[in-house]
DNA sequence: CGACACATGTAACACGTTACATGATTTG
DNA sequence: CAAATCATGTAACGTGTTACATGTGTCG
């Protein structure tokens, strides 16, 4: 629903066409995700058949086709600002279930997978801290520009990921912590493998 | 692509049927992500299509179908394991888009949508953090089975989200701190409402 | 027998996403 | 003029998801 609402979210500042929908996105979220223009016109269309925005008929002189919201679209558009997002039912998140099964499956070495998720999800961490010190020093492209922009939406969505990350990784120490433990009294399954320093499995 | 795999790693064990795979699915995540048995059986057809599983060709006496892996399923199976889940390309999150774009939209309260998603991320992380209580002291049905099993799925699952929820709060209390410094030193743009209590916009 | 649970399966839709076709305008 | 750029739009596919139709045992 994301690209859906943020179409209507940027029609809500007044009509725009399709291309200006795709940058205004991208340039407003950081440039952090790039949006397929293609997308936007599907998206309009089905907005449009919601009944949730019209096109303004035909195009002007650039061959532009504007759209602007309709009642409901703009209700629509306010009700995002004001209702949260719900995590109430949790996301289906591809590295948990993993895990979970990982843990549960006979025959598979949770540490093995927990190694390699953490070298990768340490990884990522480091390029988003390289990133974020080369930002820090180079707002935009206002050399002296003062002590950055707090509503830079690029920061806001760089921190996001720093501290999604940083999450990611306690928790994944904090399972193999766990499950280390368990190794300690007991050996449990015969299949578990302690491959001490190579992280390689065939 | 969550189900897709899960499907393929619950296959590697043996051969199942539908509607033993939606229930060993539930299990194995701790009850977390209901799988409607429908999808099952689409992700099953689409899996033979695709060449990495074929059903055993006719029911059983009760009607069961089992499907089994072909050597590319077992491979791609494999793969899961060893290949860590990628967060190189940030998924689209919708609270970080929907946040990213109210800071930089005149006219819309970022503080009041802070404050509002905050509300509801604290009450959800209460929620899980009593539940993680009342799970600790009933390890499923086991009164008297020592300490918790450690490989508990629904453990694993659970301590992810408390680590994820808290991660957010943390990253929004972050993003509402920044923002009131702006305010703090100058009122920046002419655009920007301070409404001190409300946190209605028309 | 009738109700219920189990099991399979299909049809339909949602959103996201890409590849491709087309036209107009600008620019070297 | 040719190439690049901007802009629109469509067709097609992928996964996730639900609603519905159907058959088959079991059990009171």
């Amino acid at each position: 629903m994301s690209v859906r609402q943020s179409v209507l979210a940027l029609l809500a500042q007044g009509p725009r066409y399709g291309a200006l929908l795709k940058n205004e996105f991208e340039q407003r979220t950081g440039g952090t995700w790039p949006l397929n223009v293609g997308q936007v016109y599907t998206t309009l269309a089905r907005l449009e058949r919601d009944g949730l925005v019209v096109a303004a008929g035909h195009a002007d002189d650039e061959g532009r086709i504007a759209y602007r919201l309709t009642e409901a679209g703009r209700a629509a558009a306010g009700d995002w600002w004001t209702t949260p997002v719900e995590r109430t039912e949790a996301a289906r998140d591809e590295l948990v279930i993993k895990l979970a099964l990982a843990v549960t499956t006979p025959g598979v070495d949770a540490h093995a997978v927990l190694r390699a998720q953490r070298t990768a999800t340490m990884r990522h961490l480091q390029a988003l801290t390289r990133l974020k010190l080369r930002t820090a020093r180079d707002p935009k492209s206002d050399p002296s520009a003062g002590p950055a922009d707090p509503a830079d939406p690029k920061r806001i969505v760089l921190e996001h990921q720093l501290f999604t990350v940083e999450a990611e990784l306690r928790w994944l120490d904090h399972v193999e912590a766990t499950l280390a433990a368990r190794s300690h009294g007991r050996l449990t399954a015969g299949t578990t493998r302690h491959t001490t320093t190579t992280g390689e499995s065939s």
